[in-house]
DNA sequence: GATGAATGAGGCTTCATTCAT
DNA sequence: GATGAATGAAGCCTCATTCAT
């Protein structure tokens, strides 16, 4: 999935629909070698296998092996970008936004969790100058949800904490299930994971009036589903 | 520091005072190189280099350079399962001495920050019979942590949660210091998030009677040290 | 400056007059190039982009780079083949056909200076078979030269040398200018390098009679010009 | 013929005695390799080879592969700062220190003919620093050649002449036997080419009184030979 | 005739590992 | 036990050449 094109790696091709189309290719061959096996063991004879195409061909479309990783991660991270905004198009209620945000963000990344990993461990592989781009990846998603955290503290909902360093919690909450998926999926799955995670974190965020709101929520929600009631309370 | 022996990492010297003091001298060099250019770009020879003896000298006490990978990273997490135990040696209260394990935590990652950033990445580097040796550590340490929850649960300071996965969070907060402390450092100082961070997430944790315990506490904190009070509340 | 098109280079093109004016653009770019770079740090892109054509192109109007090469070199070579003639037509007497031969040469040498070190340089990297017509090219312009001698010999103005083994050194002032202008020109421009040059040798050459008319000749021309003096005598 | 370290190239490898072995035999196996097929047609494999060295070896002896080429092209020229000052150590007679050391640049480049081409043809592939190094080996060559011409002009037995510019006469004649070697071996010995070169081209430095000497000295040498009368008077 | 994307062979270089001293 | 020179496999990248459009 290429997200939005990565405008600031060059290409010696000139037909822009044509550079899309190859580097989504050699991207997504990359990224699926580089999540599985990394990127230092990874050849570029491997993507171009992968990917169909010859060795040669991927030095027309990036500047060397870094570019290739730096597309991989831009990939993964630009996905997290266009699937929160999703998720929560249509959502009004601060809460009900901030929810599907979270498990927004959760769900892409269990959808991609190697390649989540992949970003995680390779952003100190690039270059200064490249690991910017990752950087701000990182932040304007980071953005995504702060955003809703204050609008929640605007609602009266949340404390008045600072939404930025709130916000690392709830991403933490995100990565970690693509970091210790090793260690946590044995003890729960992706499903309890997430909302237990949420409905931990979310205690750490809610006033009275917040309390209020959440626990109306999850009555309405398990009214619907009559399942998954959650441990802890 | 080499905390214990990775005694499972076989050498050809049979004297085993020299095998410590030449391991540590290695580790020390290799932990140092890891962390600052990555696995990958550091080559045997730096490390020898750095160690000051030769590159033929390391093969007498790994087998590969992969062994000086495992032996890095299992140097720093035993570093957590050093101080942990440590810090809250001599504590009683069962909410103190889950603060001062997870300042301890926060206060070693901060002091090794490169490192843990190395043992995060690294560790998809190592083969999976290595990779079961550094999980194994990992989990011990969470144990500790779990351990203080549980004991906090029991006292009925905190919610009956699941420690397993509640100590992720808290440890979550340790780890986020190191992997996103380029982010974090410039809107927060270490003594700020961790604070700030902590107040946050146990938040989430208190029961009732944990937060009159909890309060309290910070007020004889606060009376002592007269300063930073956390803007959360 | 596409002299004698060098048929002897095979194209897929049939169309004479376009086969010229192809070959002209691709050859003035290769000789910019090849004589700044070299042969093999230029690349058939660098040529093609210079030449304002595509890679592929150039490959319907030569068989390979090599050919390249050898068309650029003999570009060069015939414009001495050009400019030496021109130089003498219309000059009857003998010293001064040979006087403005040599100073043709070095003239034609001083305007592709670069270009001149490019035969010189290039010749060994082009197959035997390439390597003869530029041979063949050299011998007909050291026979341009080596006529002029004789005349002069036979004319009673030179001593009875062996005409061809005194061109060479005539020739070698020529191709000095190119092949050492980096140490020469600091310490003499073009011009003096020339008119000392040429008089040093010329000496070598005189007769007593041919003596007396060189001096005649440097008198006429002194008086037309009042300027630059020779230093030799 | 490894003349004088030029221990401006960098090794990895730290027992000098060791660097100069290796080196000796990496440069004899890259003259020869680079003189008879080029610089880029030789690959750092062929040269291992040759040298009887593994790839990797070479790495250890020079930065790069143009680093070889330096030190060849340096061995080459160094070759002939030995062997004029070796050649006229002894004679004190101007003329004949000046003959003798014209011979001996001619003989040596005769001896190492395809490696003085090679010098010729190479210098343009180094880099502009490396350049510089070559460069002034040429210069304190020149500089041997140019003292003799100044002796000779202070003796009186040449003209007062720019010797600098008149060592270039000079120089080319010896180059010229390598660069031309194909032309003029066929119509000249190198024996023949040589004398009759110095011969000629003596004729534009000597003075009267520079005659009557090395007429002298011509026959005092056909005396003792009795064979070879140069054509050229 | 012209284009330029695609190919793939091949070269330079690095570096983990060995082994003679 | 320690050294460090030597090895050689392997990877990144370039670029001459081809060919479908």
């Amino acid at each position: 999935m290429l997200a939005k094109p990565a405008f600031e790696v060059q290409s010696l091709v000139t037909d822009a629909e044509l550079v899309k189309k190859r580097r989504a290719q050699i991207i997504a061959a990359a990224v699926d070698l580089f999540a599985h096996q990394g990127y230092y063991k990874t050849t570029i004879q491997d993507v171009a296998k992968r990917a169909g195409v010859s060795a040669g061909l991927i030095y027309q479309y990036v500047r060397d092996k870094e570019d290739v990783l730096l597309l991989s991660v831009l990939d993964v991270l630009e996905s997290y970008k266009q699937e929160i905004p999703a998720a929560i198009a249509g959502l009004t209620d601060p809460l009900e936004r901030f929810r599907a945000a979270i498990m927004a963000y959760c769900r892409v990344v269990d959808q991609r969790r190697e390649a989540t990993v992949l970003a995680y461990r390779s952003t100190k592989s690039l270059s200064s100058e490249r690991r910017q781009l990752i950087m701000a990846s990182e932040i304007e998603t980071n953005a995504l949800i702060a955003k809703c955290i204050q609008d929640g503290i605007d609602a009266g909902l949340f404390r008045d904490v600072d939404a930025a360093l709130a916000t690392d919690h709830f991403v933490s909450l995100a990565h970690s299930w693509a970091l210790k998926h090793w260690r946590i999926k044995p003890v729960a799955g992706f499903e309890r994971y997430v909302e237990e995670g949420f409905d931990f974190l979310v205690h750490a965020l809610l006033t009275e009036k917040g309390w209020k709101h959440y626990r109306k929520l999850q009555a309405e929600k398990d009214g619907k589903e009559k399942k998954k009631p959650s441990k802890a309370r």
